[in-house]
RNA sequence: CGGGGAGUGGCGCAGCCCGGUAGCGCACAGCGUUUGGGACGCUGGGGUCGCAGGUUCGAAUCCUGUCUCCCCGACCA
């Protein structure tokens, strides 16, 4: 299905209208999901009801209870099963975090609105995004907070205590938490008021230094998302319009989605002395003179469980990448007579000893109140990449029926050996998975030398176009006309070559720019 | 924040125009038969109709306000 969204997409925009809309809120148990089928008509295909991608997703993600609605608009509840696999991404991003000498930390969610007031463009860029506490214990506030919206200046803050020497740097943190911004629309992990991510905040030396930071970050993040979301990203920087309020440089991550649009998955910023200068912070040098540190920040959120659903999930559903999935494997047990039962039941038991024990992450679905065949459905609606089904036959055979979400092929595997045969095809799972999502953004990446070729490209194939650009930003505004921008530079200028005319006005180009619509 | 649509048992909807005290399917509970791709029968429980005002003898239904969700736009590291 995914491959058909682009059309389909373009179809719905001149004239269909689907039928079935409004939220479809999860069902009422931690197991028992029954979306996916409004009205209850089990026989209406699915396919059929989930012609609009934006409806699919928000089907998706409540239907496979990775959130939910609450009556704070633009904030979810993010359920047990979503949490889940944020849990998983904060495992591996902290681990790698910690080796590369990263300490976690944690600040104030509430800022003294005059520290946002401290560095020009920050707060020139969060001001419309802001929630404001006026009042407290009963009392009007003397001075406004400010919820966070990121933390630089309460860091900051502190830093000018912690720093001193360059004998103090670098200081390396990291914080773990929460953030708010009064975002106008709202779509669950994409997009939200409230949203959970990590933040980096970093002091340097110098600038090489503090640059070389922001790399190392980025390339952190890259390895992640790709080795592990199986998700292509494109590093590079942002535009002067598009990059973070204070920042100078900001370092990206685009990947491309299902519907060939853009979502930034991540980023990571050099700072320079900016909020070292705001918040002065100073230190003394090796040379004797007193310095304003560089400095870093950097970022990845809930969104990037958003980007999963939207890269792999098919027309059933989730299909999560083995290595970040909550359950690796869901066992599946099958009988009919009670006697069936005692030997199916016994040979789960077995195979689950041995499963745990090779370390595999494992549910055994021993409902009986539904079918085998609804088992079948719900775990794929939840993205799960290996089922065993393992009934009467499977027993017999000394085997189990496995069966992957990505193929959706199924195969016998003996009961020897089997704990390797699984590590071994969920590796499959998980490289076949990169390999079909790289291949989408590769066949829908392009690159353009013409204004009206761009133009027809995006409305024939949205998908990353690779323009010329002379960096004017008049230049850069007039993508909007076509609903899309500049996601990302080449990392580095000097190696991106001018590759002709600027794209848009045909003056000469100084850079390469990727562009598209976005998220 | 502007334009459009929608809020009625857990979910999907009907009822609203032409006010008279709420209905259907699925889900849920019990029992029985079932179980290798979303099982079936019987019985049963559950709803201050998003919220707040107003009109009326009487409001799911008419009026006003407000909140939330969806779509389009503007905005958005």
């Amino acid at each position: 299905m995914p491959d058909e969204w682009v059309t389909t997409k373009a179809v719905t925009k001149h004239g269909g209208t689907t039928e079935p809309k409004g939220p479809v809120p999860a069902g009422t148990g931690p197991f028992h999901s029954q979306i996916r089928r409004p009205g209850g008509d089990m026989d209406e295909s699915v396919d059929e009801q989930i012609e609009d991608r934006s409806d699919w997703y928000i089907r998706t993600v409540l239907s496979a209870e990775l959130a939910d609605y609450t009556p704070v608009r633009g904030s979810i509840a993010i359920r047990p099963y979503g949490y889940a696999i944020w849990e998983n991404i904060q495992a591996d991003v902290d681990r790698e975090l910690k080796a590369t000498g990263h300490k976690n930390a944690s600040f104030p969610l509430f800022i003294p609105m005059s520290f946002m007031r401290r560095e020009a463009e920050h707060v020139e860029g969060f001001a419309p995004e802001l929630a404001v506490v006026t009042h407290g214990g009963g009392q009007k506030l003397a001075e406004e907070l400010v919820v966070r919206p990121t933390s630089e200046t309460i860091i900051y803050d502190c830093y000018r205590k912690w720093i001193k020497s360059y004998r103090d740097l670098p200081v390396l943190i990291n914080q773990w938490g929460n953030a708010v911004r009064w975002e106008m629309r709202t779509r669950p992990f994409l997009r939200g008021m409230e949203f959970l991510w990590q933040e980096g905040h970093t002091a340097h030396e110098t600038f090489a230094e503090a640059d070389a930071e922001a790399r190392l970050i980025l390339d952190i993040y890259v390895r992640f998302i790709q080795e592990v979301l199986a998700i292509p990203v494109v590093p590079g920087r942002k535009s002067e319009r598009e990059k973070f309020a204070g920042a100078e440089i900001t370092y990206t991550m685009e990947s491309m989605m299902r519907d060939g649009r853009a979502l930034q998955m991540g980023t990571s910023h050099n700072l320079g002395q900016n909020f070292g200068r705001a918040f002065d912070v100073r230190f003394l040098d090796r040379d004797g003179e007193q310095k304003f540190p560089w400095s870093t920040s950097w970022a990845v959120s809930t969104r990037l469980i958003g980007a999963l659903v939207l890269v792999h999930g098919d027309d059933k559903g989730l299909i999560l990448p083995p290595r970040i999935a909550p359950f690796q494997v869901v066992i599946v047990p099958i009988w009919r007579k009670d006697e069936e039962r005692a030997t199916v039941e016994a040979f789960v038991s077995q195979v689950e000893a041995e499963l745990q024990a090779a370390g595999l992450r494992l549910e055994i679905d021993r409902r009986d109140t539904v079918t085998p065949g609804f088992k079948f459905n719900d775990w794929e609606l939840r993205g799960v990449p290996v089922r065993l089904e393992i009934g009467p036959r499977d027993v017999a055979a000394n085997q189990v029926t496995a069966a992957r979400r990505d193929t959706r092929e199924k195969q016998a595997i003996g009961l020897a050996g089997l704990a390797a045969e699984l590590h071994s095809l969920l590796e499959d799972v998980q490289s076949t998975m990169a390999a079909r999502a790289r291949e989408f953004a590769d066949t829908h990446t392009q690159s353009v030398s013409g204004f009206a070729e761009l133009a027809a490209g995006l409305e024939a194939s949205p998908g990353f176009y690779w323009i010329n650009w002379c960096g004017d930003p008049v230049c850069e505004d007039r993508l909007m006309e076509l609903k899309a921008s500049i996601r990302a530079l080449p990392m580095d200028e000097s190696a991106a070559g001018a590759g002709g005319a600027c794209t848009v006005c045909g003056k000469d180009g100084k850079t390469r720019a990727l562009v598209a619509k976005a998220y």
